[in-house]
DNA sequence: GCCAACTACTTGGATATCCGACTATCGGTT
DNA sequence: AACCGATAGTCGGATATCCAAGTAGTTGGC
């Protein structure tokens, strides 16, 4: 799946000739959205077989990265950058998929903590390899989007008022 | 909100203590996904009170910078690079908002044209006013994450096997 | 000129995400 | 000790995305 540069060279062209600003900043932002799109549908091909999602695996090697093997849910939205409500879902289905389970949490009865499974373990390991193998599909940019990308970037730090 | 870069410094940092491969392309990946959250979040907070989201803002875009403000829906989910059905979706909401219309093709009756309507265009300008100003929410992301995700690029381009 | 293969779009079903609102619990203040 | 604001998680509703499958229309080979 190649993306080519057209689609994004013609916007840039296209607001430039309208007269439009920011013309850095949109490029960073349309770039990293369609490299999210590319990336995260490539990284999903390679999880389907193992029955796991990127947010799923995300949320397992979480969990395979600390002492326990458990967080309570909302230190994991936190690391994941994503909103109370999708870490509910997410361990819903992990949970439900045998990966992980919720056990109380010891001192603090409102908190849940989710604990990854043998079975999470093993899979975790399982999709690891082969998402190493795929280079976490970020090859799939292909080194003139990468490069595009990394550009845009620098120019909009450089160009913005932040 | 600012982007604390521990997860993904920690990230790092556990990946390696494992003696798992392909860091840079890991890296790049979760450094690409935080960015997009981060972006799209930004961007979406900044179109609601004009009743889009950027998805619908890009399609309307889209449509502006045609000479006819118009365009075949396959057309369209191949620039933005989303799956026909997403184009589907995306375009009864905007029809629904009376922000386009769609039009039957002139020569192909199994096409169908979306056509961006006054109210589209005018929705368009205000949206694309305040966007601009927002410098399209990439400065959320600050100099450090910006710096720090060209770099994970750039590395992951060198050091990868594409 | 016909039929098979292809193309354009839509429909139905699944997942992930967010927001607003709600329940239960915790903790500091008075 | 009781209360009240803050915190942890869940529920319902909305949007965006994908995939598989279906319908309608087009096109090329024979």
């Amino acid at each position: 799946m190649p993306l080519s540069l057209d689609p994004l060279d013609e916007a840039r062209r296209q607001w430039t000739s309208h007269g439009w600003g920011a013309l850095e900043a949109m490029s960073a932002a349309t770039a990293i959205t369609r490299a999210n799109q590319l990336i995260l549908a490539g990284i999903d091909r390679v999880l389907r077989p193992f029955g796991l999602t990127f947010s799923r695996y995300e949320a397992l090697v979480l969990l395979t990265f600390t002492r326990t093997g458990s967080l309570p849910l909302g230190k994991m939205g936190e690391r994941l950058m994503v909103h109370p409500t999708s870490i509910t879902n997410t361990i819903d289905r992990l949970e439900h998929q045998g990966l992980v389970r919720r056990v109380p949490h010891p001192t603090d009865r409102r908190a849940v903590l989710a604990e990854i499974t043998d079975d999470g373990r093993a899979v975790v390991k399982e999709a690891t390899d082969a998402l190493v193998s795929a280079e976490f599909a970020v090859p799939a940019l292909g080194d003139n989007l990468v490069e595009r990308l990394a550009d845009s970037l620098r120019r909009a730090r450089d160009s913005g008022d932040n």
